[in-house]
DNA sequence: AAAGTGACGGTCT
DNA sequence: AAGACCGCCACTT
């Protein structure tokens, strides 16, 4: 487990509920400034299981970054949590959730 | 060893 | 406002 990772996970579990950040804020708050591709890597890398709100990362423009599956799942998360995405991934008025 | 590949992001058109 | 470009870095081929 790199120290990278383990800030990750910490910075991330601390993240609540309704709340987005973008995966080069993540990177920024690791200690990683211009990682943010490092912190999709690592999250691609998490049990399906896993009690991390990888869900609450998006990318800068307020977009969620993944496709296909996956996309339809972090769709639902973040609708679950009463935000409201479109059929691009697109969160409406995203900057007022940031963290 | 070199080239390709992402759950990305800032700049410049 | 949106897309092209390029920098970024850990992995994989």
């Amino acid at each position: 487990m790199t120290e990278f990772e383990q800030s990750l996970y910490n910075i991330l579990a601390s993240l609540p509920k309704g709340k987005l950040i973008s995966y080069g804020q993540l990177a920024k708050q690791c200690g990683y400034p211009n990682h943010a591709r490092h912190v999709g890597k690592t999250l691609a890398k998490l049990p399906k299981d896993t009690r991390l709100p990888w869900f609450r990362v998006v990318n800068s423009q307020g977009k969620i970054s993944l496709v296909g599956d996956a996309f339809l799942r972090q769709k639902a998360y973040l609708e679950a949590e009463g935000l409201s995405v479109n059929e691009f991934g697109k969160i409406s008025h995203y900057r007022d959730y940031l963290a």
